[in-house]
DNA sequence: AATCCGGGGTC
DNA sequence: GACCCAGGATT
């Protein structure tokens, strides 16, 4: 790549000036990077820092981590989505107790070995952590590098995700392989922004950069439309039989998979049907607010419906407010619908 | 290569 | 509403 040594070096320069003060850049733990790399995969810093130190505080040490109970992890990664990366996390700490002796192995292709550790994580740990000499390429660095090599490639590729881990790696700079890789990701996250507001006037690169040459930058990176959600209708119920509240887990696998709900059906079923269907004699059905919430590929549309019945069936759990919220994981889809149940629950 | 898997910020 | 994101596993 044309003038790859002197971008190397500006980036790393501006990142030692600039790099914002992140919990987990004030250590040099190999786990603390992990945890933190997977915690920040499709997810904003600001989402991350409360879950990071209170995650920590609960499992300090792999070997702990791999001996937690996983409705304690789940509650822990309550509301941070993608819900599978805390399990294949704990999986993988299990492995690193069972065959490193607790320790994260110093190679790239052992970590890339390890569940949920994929090519961006395992480059992210290596050079972070271990100073090794392999790049982590996530959306941020495709946006970059598009940008300053005015790049026509589509993004979403693969092909174009792994020709930039193989050029980044044989970019990377020997002492600063944790510097290059975060330097690249802060600029993205910080200055070379996606949308209408890249921070060109600040960019240290910028007499580097290609699309800006050209006055092109808005038209890279150049990617390919993504797939429409489908909608799904549900009546979701809020049942209460003695200031119990009912709580249902969710199957094993599948969308939110083994977190727990406020029992809910699809909409086409009528109401008394599905609470004799429970073996709930219901009582005074109040409306609730309609809700929405969106998930990457599907969008639920919700009725909401606040119960008095008569009796607790045995299909759902019947626990007071106190406990749901101490003790287990609510998807944020259900958490405005608990919200409002609650203060009817109060009068 | 396509699909599944959350949630929140921004414009 | 549309777009984006510090991705990985599964099929």
């Amino acid at each position: 790549m044309k003038d790859s040594k002197d971008i190397v070096k500006e980036l790393i320069q501006w990142y030692k000036e600039n790099a914002r003060d992140l919990p987990w850049r004030r250590t040099k733990n190999p786990y603390h990077i992990w945890l933190s790399e997977i915690m920040l995969q499709q997810t904003r810093v600001e989402a991350v820092k409360p879950y990071f130190q209170r995650f920590l505080q609960t499992c300090p040490t792999i070997e702990a981590l791999a001996n937690t109970e996983e409705d304690t992890l789940l509650k822990l990664w309550e509301g941070l989505g993608y819900y599978s990366r805390v399990r294949n996390l704990q999986k993988a700490a299990k492995t690193v107790v069972d065959e490193y002796g607790g320790a994260l192995p110093q190679d790239y292709h052992a970590l890339r070995k390890l569940k949920g550790i994929g090519p961006y994580t395992a480059g992210a740990i290596a050079s972070i952590a271990f100073s090794l000499p392999y790049a982590a390429v996530d959306g941020n660095v495709l946006r970059v590098m598009s940008r300053l090599t005015a790049d026509e490639r589509d993004i979403t590729l693969a092909s174009t995700k792994g020709a930039w881990e193989e050029e980044l790696s044989s970019m990377m700079p020997t002492g600063d392989e944790g510097n290059f890789t975060q330097g690249l990701m802060e600029l993205g996250a910080t200055v070379c922004l996606p949308n209408g507001n890249p921070k060109c006037e600040i960019c240290p690169v910028r007499k580097y950069c290609q699309a800006y040459r050209k006055n092109a930058v808005l038209q890279f990176p150049v990617k390919s439309p993504k797939k429409e959600r489908t909608k799904e209708y549900l009546s979701v119920f809020f049942l209460v039989h003695r200031k119990k509240i009912a709580l249902q887990k969710r199957d094993g696998k599948g969308l939110l998979s083994g977190l727990w709900q406020l029992p809910n059906c699809n909409q086409e079923k009528a109401l008394p049907v599905a609470l004799s269907e429970w073996g709930i004699l219901s009582g005074n059905i109040k409306d609730m607010k309609a809700q929405k919430h969106i998930f990457t590929h599907i969008e639920w549309h919700m009725s909401c419906y606040f119960v008095e019945v008569e009796n607790e069936n045995k299909d759902f759990l019947w626990l007071s407010k106190e406990t749901v919220e101490n003790e287990y994981a609510l998807p944020s889809a259900f958490k405005k619908i608990w919200q409002e149940g609650c203060s009817l629950l109060e009068d």
